[in-house]
DNA sequence: CTGGCTTTCTTTTTT
DNA sequence: AGAAAGCCAG
């Protein structure tokens, strides 16, 4: 056969773009050779920069996009890079394997489904998902303790989740974290197993599953492994540090199955998500598990001012572990962090709303400033005064879009479409039906699931016989209106779906059930919109779940572009800057958080996440905390200025007295 | 067994 | 203050 050599020229500004975009370091580090490389970079060192300019040098030599594997913790750094590649590469990022692990896995669990006892159409639970069947599972194991010292749901939830992530025993991690539930340790394996059953017999998984279940595939499917290995020639991961063991041995497996070209991101003192199972010892032990790995440094931070750079130093220089720091302002001088205390929570929301429209004042638009908190609850009085003020805005964090009650409504009915045996959402669907309660819901259940054809069961005679009496007729809607939405081709079609909920007995239940009925339905027609973009329900589905990062307010918004205010909590803030940041609530107990504080190495982790904070910053940084506190219930008392404040050398910081002055009420007419 | 009422406890951070 | 768990009447 005749061989035909396609001929790849590298784009012709890239070459120029490496040269001009990059310093020395950076382009060192991006043109890597192949093999282990570790890339240390402080924040705004151009760190996104670095591994995008990578992955779009690898292409310009010819690794073809679809084999190469860049993989990261957090929704929105994914879709930040991606969205940076792109600029780069064009057309090309699209057949990059880039996103989260979790998305990664289930991409690829899709098409292995079957060998690890899973149909590809499963679907995916979230967290409250997840929290419903073990509160079952705990009915089946038998735990459900009138024991006061028994473990919650949350708890065992919690442990079952961070046993999976940090590839420890139940029983390692009931005693590393809640000492005190030690002796249910058989019980809580008991409540695992049950669960585990629950979640097969529903084909459903759960996030951990996504990583747990990729990594079974490598350990057991040794064709499987080898696949991986070939398909991903070179596998980038960003913000290593937050990555926990279970991920690590997924990416490290399938390196080592291939040509071993690793690449890892990452800043140790960025290590925030320890709750979840990140061990910044991936990061600061990558060195020792690859021997030969180069490193590279990249400690020039264009972003901040040198006075903002100094107090993020001096700030992580408080922690006793971690690499050595020594970041270098490559900025003209700015202005010293101010810091400042107000009377009370609604005098610092008056403060800050006042210091932004200032700033817009002087010509900085609305979307280069941020509100950073530590715990969603810290923005709900500020979000008042801005509302009042005016001022819009735009929130990154608390509920998500999804996540709120009447989308997971809409969501169970496609879900249901999906997978017929999701038992999460068969029950969510059941239970709005007045009449039916968790007892009925899950005898329902059981019938659906002991037959072949979960609609056909429930539309049954013997079905009708289970509901009592006077539900009979909204249950028989239900039923209808299954098979109105199911004769619109969901599958292909998902807005019309959500149509055929809105056209069904569900506004009604809306009305019944929730405040807000029609904010609620105004939502679910916003969703269908969002839908009429997808041409698969179970792409749809799946984003939701692993991709869309959508929160209530910002969902309604629409398309337009608008110049919006940000508040964000500060993991929700991580990798993203803005000229003008402004941390609140900076308060002992709430940042660093109480809880926190209490575990062992949780004030490293809280000094971390300020250091997250205030990197963030170009050019102004404020840091406020109101002097008393009324901690939502309980009375109203003084409060500490948050200990990183006041452990940093204050010549570092520009301390303002906050002064009133009133202006005279003027009253028009008469 | 369900649903309304009362009591208790909670407030981290996210895939 | 608000949600989840607990309690009890129909």
């Amino acid at each position: 056969m005749r061989k035909i050599t396609l001929k790849h020229t590298p784009p012709a500004g890239l070459a120029r773009q490496l040269a001009e975009d990059l310093n020395p370091s950076q382009r060192e580090a991006a043109t890597a050779p192949d093999g282990y490389n570790l890339i240390l970079a402080g924040p705004g060192s151009g760190k996104t920069r670095v591994i995008t300019y990578r992955v779009a040098w690898l292409i310009a030599r010819g690794v073809p996009a679809e084999s190469i594997l860049l993989v990261t913790f957090t929704r929105r750094a994914a879709r930040e890079m991606v969205g940076r590649l792109g600029g780069l590469v064009g057309h090309e990022a699209g057949r990059v394997w880039a996103g989260t692990f979790h998305h990664v896995g289930n991409r690829l669990l899709r098409k292995s489904a079957r060998e690890l006892g899973f149909e590809p159409n499963f679907t995916i639970l979230d967290s409250e998902d997840q929290a419903d069947l073990i509160r079952l599972a705990m009915d089946d194991a038998e735990l459900t303790s009138k024991d006061k010292l028994a473990p919650k749901p949350s708890q065992v939830q919690h442990l079952i989740s961070f046993a999976v992530n940090t590839r420890k025993t139940l029983e390692d991690a009931i005693a590393e974290t809640a000492g005190d539930l030690i002796e249910w340790a058989d019980h809580v394996r008991r409540v695992a197993d049950a669960y585990a059953a629950r979640k097969r017999a529903a084909n459903c998984m759960d996030y951990d599953d996504l990583l747990v279940l990729w990594l079974k595939l490598l350990d057991e499917h040794p064709a499987r492994l080898a696949e991986q290995g070939k398909m991903f020639r070179h596998i980038l991961v960003d913000e290593m540090q937050d990555t926990n063991a279970l991920q690590i041995e997924v990416v490290e497996k399938v390196a080592a199955a291939g040509p071993g070209n690793l690449t890892a991101v990452g800043d140790d003192a960025q290590s925030i998500y320890r709750f979840r199972g990140a061990d910044y010892d991936n990061i600061l032990k990558f060195p020792d598990r690859h021997a030969g790995s180069r490193i590279f440094r990249l400690d020039v931070n264009y972003r901040s001012t040198p006075q903002i750079v100094a107090l993020t130093q001096a700030s992580i220089a408080r922690n006793r572990s971690g690499f050595p720091k020594a970041l270098i302002s490559a900025r003209g001088d700015g202005l010293k962090p101010t810091v400042v205390a107000t009377a009370d929570v609604y005098e610092e929301a008056a403060l800050v709303c006042q210091q932004i429209l200032e700033t817009r004042d002087r010509g900085v638009p609305l979307a280069e400033m941020a509100v950073l908190y530590r715990n969603h609850y810290d923005s709900v009085v500020l979000q008042g005064e801005l509302l009042a003020r005016n001022i819009p805005y735009n929130v990154r964090s608390g509920i998500r879009f999804f996540e709120q009650a009447h989308i997971k409504d809409v969501l169970a009915f496609l879900r249901v479409v999906l997978n017929p045996r999701d038992e999460a959402s068969w029950r969510r669907l059941l239970l709005l039906l007045p009449g039916i309660g968790p007892a009925k819901a899950g005898a329902v259940y059981r019938r659906l699931a002991a037959s072949g054809d979960p609609f056909s069961a429930v539309a049954a005679a013997e079905t009708m016989a289970t509901v009592p009496p006077k539900s009979r007729g909204l249950f028989a809607a239900f039923v209808n209106d299954l098979n109105l939405i199911r004769v619109t081709d969901p599958e292909n079609r998902p807005a019309a779906a959500i149509q055929a909920v809105l056209a069904g007995g569900y506004p009604g239940t809306v009305r019944q059930r929730y405040d807000k009925a029609d904010n609620r339905i105004k939502d679910v027609e916003q969703f269908a919109v969002l839908a009429a973009k997808y041409e698969s329900l179970e792409r749809l589905v799946a984003d939701l779940m692993l991709a869309g990062d959508l929160y209530g307010v910002d969902a309604a918004g629409g398309d337009e572009p608008q110049d919006l205010l940000v508040l964000s909590s500060v993991h929700q803030a991580k990798g993203l800057e803005w000229s003008s940041v402004f941390v609140v609530r900076l308060v002992d107990d709430g940042f660093p958080n109480r809880r926190a504080v209490d575990e062992p190495g949780g004030e490293e982790e809280e000094r971390r996440i300020f250091y997250v904070a205030v990197s963030r910053a170009k050019d102004e940084l404020m840091l406020t905390y109101p002097s008393t506190v009324s901690r939502g219930y309980g009375p109203t008392t003084f409060s500490t200025p948050s200990r990183f404040i006041t452990e940093v050398d204050p010549a570092l910081l520009d301390r303002a007295e906050l002064e009133h002055e009133f202006d005279v009420l003027e009253i028009d007419g008469g």
